[in-house]
DNA sequence: TATGTAATGTTATATCATAACATTTATGAT
DNA sequence: ATCATAAATGTTATGATATAACATTACATA
């Protein structure tokens, strides 16, 4: 299976991500009725579509929330950024390349071998934080 | 109770966490001689001991492993980075100063009042990548 | 020492994630 | 086309992480 050609359960959950409007537990999937509607009944087979989807880079795990988001640019996996309003729940996907390096280097100067990036910031989104 | 003074059980679990070579979960501590001994018995009890301790900043959360470690430097609690060995669990606490001033920069042209930042790499330690 | 607040104890339960094994579907070689 | 193989999916059970609700105890201080 390629890397853009998704199987039938993950083209589902994949949609589902893309319609949300922020980060969804894989049991929010699960009971969404685009899901329900495809026949899907088991946490398993929802953790295996994102598992793929993790894979091809087409979605990223919001460790935070324990949920998960659609990638909102080109597929990628070795490095990614989020602003998650903890009021609201909306969640930002963001370029990190301006602190990429840095980590990149810290890491290499120890020896350490790395294989991915995860950075997530939480606060208030401007709609939630406007009147403190 | 001042920022520095722990309660009973917050001395127990911080020494858990101090004693451990890396990152423990609650179930962990739980089963430790050490936090047994003391008659600790529920999760809920180390959780709430956690949760002390991270608002003291003297603990963090490692949101990838669902894990805790003792903070490595001064209390603090606004923004931290770890690197994490995928294989052999070992955690290490960054200064993040180079890539935190990006990330403020970010927030605050999108108007995001941010709270928090984590950054975790993941990866493998210089022992554990040595041969490959 | 009375009084309110913070901390702790206890039980139950909610939420998140994976193991094990059976079955079906897609793919590629002949 | 058809067979062999690997990948994907289905199904059931269970493991791992986290919190709710309420009772009790310890602690600070007026």
């Amino acid at each position: 299976m390629s890397k853009t050609s998704l199987t039938k359960n993950q083209q589902i959950v994949f949609t589902a991500l893309i319609s949300a409007k922020g980060p969804l537990t894989a049991y929010k999937i699960l009971d969404l009725a685009l899901v329900k509607r495809e026949g899907l009944k088991a946490p398993l087979t929802i953790y295996r579509a994102l598992d793929g989807l993790l894979e091809k880079g087409m979605a990223h795990r919001i460790e935070s929330l324990n949920a998960f988001v659609a990638c909102s640019s080109a597929p990628h996996k070795e490095a990614a950024g989020f602003m998650i309003c903890e009021q609201c729940g909306m969640t930002l996907e963001l370029p990190i390349n301006a602190c990429e390096e840095p980590l990149r280097q810290q890491a290499s100067s120890t020896g350490f071998h790395l294989h991915k990036i995860n950075i997530e910031m939480i606060g208030l989104c401007s709609n939630c934080g406007e009147n403190i």
